[in-house]
DNA sequence: CTGAAAGCGCTTACAG
DNA sequence: CTGAAAGCGCTTACAG
């Protein structure tokens, strides 16, 4: 029940409250004999210092507050734990706030968030807002958006090269002989959403071929399974290329639900390239997004950006790779 | 760049210090003059009240510590999802702690936890040593165990009734038709890998026939594929038993990979039912862990005990039941 | 190297 | 209802 604070290990040892501090403190400087006996009485009664209370004094609270939703989407438990474990290795802490996806609840999360004295803020899959922007940066809280753009220039970013990633896979579907090629987009209200969308564009035009369909999927399940659904009825697309892995199982699901083989009856790309689109039931062909480099690039900013307190948003955007699998034919159609 | 505080706010409200602090904290007694004036005060500063000089004085940080592990398991991100929703909406938030699997390593990511004077501890997929718990206790930090039993009496805990869910499984299997039946258990160190087990073995001892096979898979995805391969080799079991749904949609994979038809060849039972065994390309038949009444019962349990200081632990067994679905024959063999 | 003292931003008795 | 004051558990100049 009891909590032992730094005056009680003091006590103990014989020495100063100030003594004892300075043991626990990295940049020390005490004489040998001093970090003994307090290492001792702290060892004897169980002391460990209150984070709380270095912090309230430092400034630097050690927190970092992640921002997260669409969690049923493998991508983003993977990051979390990736994220959790950089930030774990350097002596910080994630205080995660799940939010809605909706826009105007993000900043009301985002100021609880600030009440925690947090060192700064990494935004999964979330935008926010200008006004929220200019608090955060007045408050001098650096935030890093994760696989989210931003058009401001207030905050750094990382994704990946969503737009030339979405354009390589749209060529690879041409160059395997689809010509009615639709797309499932991610939700338009995010920039990943439009950026991949804009090169499926991209390359349609480049090869000035009409898209079969574009509709916005909305990153979610049902939606991206009623999607397919439309898709299926009538004259069919020879391919899809979905906004995410999220949605191309649905996709997938529902396209065997229909009676139809994916991969040869149709191919279905994906995006990401979560853990599950490698099992066997999916098997699905998808644009690998480089989590991990994405997670260290991320961590790596936002240290910086505490350190230095100030330094210039950067927009980091990632390249990945299309990781060929059994959902997409390959060969050219005429080669078959 | 400026942190407000109440003196500022206070001076520009032109009223105490504590004044302001009234306003801010709930059981107040201010007169609606004041409130007036300081709210407007702190409108145009932008003040916020910083929690953790709050929690500092008042002794409570409104942290609750999560410790997870096993995140690739679709159902502990559910679970968080679940739990940092609840928690929020009861003012508290989530200080996530990853964990490596191995239990000294808890150990250590507990007592980082307790650093940040956390109110709670919840504890998901994780075991806790004795030496621990008893710090914890001493401390006076309530600690839940989430989808783990703990023997010492040191802690609450809430799972599902895990032993009598696996007799029912295995019941339902041998009511099948089903002889020749293989239990792949989850981690024999963990409590629901072997109460699942003990489950298991009930079941087939009161009906007097010989499991198939036994082995441990240890929650882990390739374990549980090397096990299945295992299986297939010679003489084939007819029924697999699976310790969770993340192992059985291994099980899946590879027996489809050996050419058999999952549901027909041989059933496969998991258990949780995870989002993803509803997906039609698993439709796995599995024990539904109540997984809202068990996030419900924790955030309960652990809330109770903070509010109440000290409060007998509590071990809670919920049931959940079995879901029907593709991947296990129900009638009977000789019906078939 | 070391101790006394101030102060981080709050809450909470204590008087009035 | 309200203000002055003490104190939560630390860190960090400041002298010595």
């Amino acid at each position: 029940m009891s909590k032992i604070t730094s005056a009680q290990v003091a006590k103990r040892a014989g020495v100063s409250q100030s003594a004892v501090s300075r043991v626990f403190t990295p940049g020390a400087s005490a004489s040998a004999k001093t970090v003994k006996k307090v290492r001792q009485a702290a060892a004897d009664l169980g002391y460990r210092p209150n984070v709380l209370a270095r912090a309230m004094v430092s400034g630097k609270s050690r927190i970092i507050g992640l921002v997260v939703a669409y969690l049923e989407n493998q991508f983003y438990p993977v990051a979390l734990e990736l994220l959790s474990n950089a930030l774990q290795a350097r002596g910080y802490h994630i205080l995660i706030f799940t939010a809605p996806n909706s826009a105007d609840d993000v900043d009301v999360l985002i100021e609880d968030l600030m009440d925690y004295q947090v060192d700064g803020i990494i935004a999964a899959s979330v935008s926010m807002s200008s006004p929220l922007a200019e608090r955060a940066q007045h408050s001098g809280v650096p935030v890093v958006l994760f696989n989210r753009g931003q058009e401001s220039g207030a905050f750094s970013h990382v994704t990946s090269a969503n737009r030339t990633a979405a354009r390589a896979v749209t060529e690879f579907l041409l160059d395997g002989g689809h010509s009615r090629i639709a797309h499932i987009a991610g939700w338009q209200g995010s920039s990943t959403g439009r950026d991949r969308q804009a090169g499926f564009l991209d390359a349609m035009q480049a090869r000035d071929v009409q898209p079969f369909a574009m509709v916005d999927g909305m990153y979610d399940r049902a939606v991206a399974m009623a999607c397919t659904r439309q898709l299926l009825n009538g004259a069919r697309p020879d391919a899809i290329f979905v906004g995410n892995d999220h949605m191309a199982f649905a996709v997938l699901d529902t396209i065997r639900e229909a009676g139809l083989t994916p991969g040869q009856d149709i191919s279905v790309v994906g995006f990401d390239d979560v853990p599950m689109a490698a099992w066997a039931s999916y098997d699905l062909t998808t644009y690998r997004q480089p989590v991990n480099r994405m997670v260290e690039a991320a961590v790596n900013l936002i240290m910086a950006q505490i350190e230095a307190g100030e330094v210039s948003p950067q927009k980091l955007e990632l390249d990945g790779r299309l990781i060929l699998r059994g959902s997409a034919r390959i060969e050219k159609a005429e080669t078959k």
